[in-house]
RNA sequence: GGCCGGAUAGCAAAUCGGUUAUGCAGUGGAUUGCAAAUCCAUCUAGACCAGUUCGAUUCUGGUUCCGGCCUCCA
């Protein structure tokens, strides 16, 4: 029984889907003039982590997340380069996929461009205005008229009167409320633009997500996810057009994801205190960035820290060590799988509002009794190694081949290695302790660490 | 100012009204020529003050500190 916390209600909830037989899950996605930076990868593994899960839970999951290919940022960013904002957004779609790549991410099911939803836009804007809920200023942008929805604030705890006291103060604006927001965006003459009903011009941001949200995943649906920082106001705005426009609810269960911290501080373009994806692979494999991310709840502070991606390494070398040299049929597998129920406390554990550190937690009880087995019972020890890398497949984890995970990004080639241990072996067998020690300690000086065992020495990445 | 979160051992991180979380690190032991890996044992908790309770880290109230949103942000 799946239980997700919802932001609405602020509580956990029975997952109840609207049709079991077809789950729809909208998150958004990155606006993209720039590269990912670790708190996009949160977003990007966790909802990862989310997907997988409903998969196995339910016989068909959509899984939208948009790209936002159009906006302020991305125009100023193209001016800057002297670029098409075509050529600067597909570039950077690219390195996006590149990135999730490395971390393991399936492709969502639908990747929806906004200059692609145009239609859509222009199709609930229109509707917006005829309600008499938008309406188009002097200055001939389309606001959303924020006092006409009588619900606004209903998922972010905010009232309009709080907001109204607290807004900064909007000089140039031509609208009605200062809290209303922009639908439609009349285009400076130099600026990229696109024909509408209300003149040339580009959309504002939140209505992207209402629109190729509704369009793909019809008026009212399960899922819709995001970082925290999208709660209010783009997901409120969201609620706001959608169900402004529709007139009727537009997501059950909103869920959001919590911030990447840098010394207790959000990491943030603003505070230019953020990591890129790419940067921290250029020291850390995708895998352990992925189970550093997955080492915390989804919705707690995860603080970014050298200290943390050792332990997530020290942690995943552990799991890899565990299922290295170990292999099982599907038969045996199987039959382990029925007598032992790390597989029920594993799915428990996402089921309880996706908690993977506890999944993490069953894995490492797998591992000491898969280490213990070991000697005892090789067969057995074999088949409980199939089934952690099961499990870590349920999460998109170990599924490399657990040498090459070990042995991953070291100077000396596999070749080099064996003559320092074929050498060292010598050195063994005549009692020369001290050369063997010596050739030994070399390695371990390049970051080679050898492990001795019945069967000969392997060695692995430190 | 308004509205939200959080405070767990050396570090990281969950659960839970009473019983081992888990990973890394430490200590003792087994194993090893010595290590590494592994196993066994073991030491470090619950910001502070009240209250409820037979019993609270867990529930309630208060205090302190930290973070977030209210502007683009994942």
């Amino acid at each position: 029984m799946l239980k997700i916390y919802n932001t609405l209600s602020k509580q956990k909830e029975i997952f109840h889907p609207i049709d079991p037989d077809r789950i729809g899950m909208y998150v958004c996605g990155m606006t993209v003039y720039d590269y990912c930076h670790m708190g996009h990868a949160r977003v990007l593994v966790m909802f990862d982590v989310i997907t997988r899960h409903l998969r196995r839970n339910f016989p068909a999951v959509t899984y939208v997340r948009n790209i936002t290919d159009i906006d302020d940022k991305i125009i100023a960013r193209a001016i800057e380069n002297k670029e098409d904002i075509y050529s600067l957004t597909n570039r950077f779609i690219d390195a996006m996929h590149e990135d999730e790549r490395a971390l393991g991410i399936l492709p969502p099911d639908i990747e929806p461009r906004a200059t692609d939803a145009m239609d859509q836009m222009f199709y609930m804007i229109k509707s917006l205005v005829e309600k008499g809920i938008a309406y188009q200023a002097k200055n001939g942008d389309v606001y959303y008229s924020v006092r006409k929805f009588p619900n606004y604030g209903k998922l972010s705890g905010k009232n309009l009167d709080d907001l109204e006291a607290g807004a900064r103060v909007d000089v140039d604006s031509d609208k009605e409320d200062p809290l209303d927001f922009v639908l439609w965006k009349m285009a400076k003459p130099s600026e990229p633009s696109w024909k509408s009903p209300w003149g040339d011009g580009r959309p504002g941001w939140h209505i992207e997500c209402s629109a190729m949200s509704t369009h793909h995943l019809g008026n009212h649906f399960d899922i819709h996810g995001g970082g925290m920082d999208l709660s209010f106001p783009h997901h409120e705005n969201e609620i706001a057009q959608s169900e402004g426009a529709n007139g009727c609810a537009f997501v059950n269960t909103w869920m959001h994801v919590g911030f990447v911290n840098i010394n207790d501080e959000k990491m943030s373009k603003s505070l230019n205190n953020f990591f890129t994806i790419r940067g921290v692979l250029e020291s850390y494999d995708g895998e352990t960035l992925r189970y550093f991310i997955m080492s915390s709840h989804y919705r707690s502070p995860l603080n970014f820290s050298d200290n943390n991606l050792n332990n997530a390494k020290d942690s995943l070398t552990r799991l890899y060590t565990a299922i290295r040299g170990l292999h099982a049929s599907e038969a045996a597998l199987e039959e382990v799988s029925q007598r032992f129920d790390f597989e029920t406390k594993f799915n428990e554990a996402l089921d309880d509002d996706f908690n993977t550190p506890i999944a993490l937690s069953v894995l490492f009880e797998l591992v000491k009794l898969i280490n213990s087995t070991r000697d005892k019972d090789i067969d057995q020890a074999n088949a409980l190694a199939q089934l952690l890398v099961k499990l870590g497949g349920y999460i998109g984890l170990l599924q490399m081949d657990a040498d090459a995970f070990l042995k991953q990004g070291v100077s000396l080639s596999d070749d080099e290695i064996d003559e320092k241990i074929k050498q060292r072996h010598e050195a063994k067998i005549n009692k020369d302790f001290a050369t063997s020690d010596q050739i030994r300690d070399e390695l371990t000086e390049l970051g080679i660490v050898l492990e001795d065992s019945a069967n000969g020495t392997s060695w692995r990445r430190k």
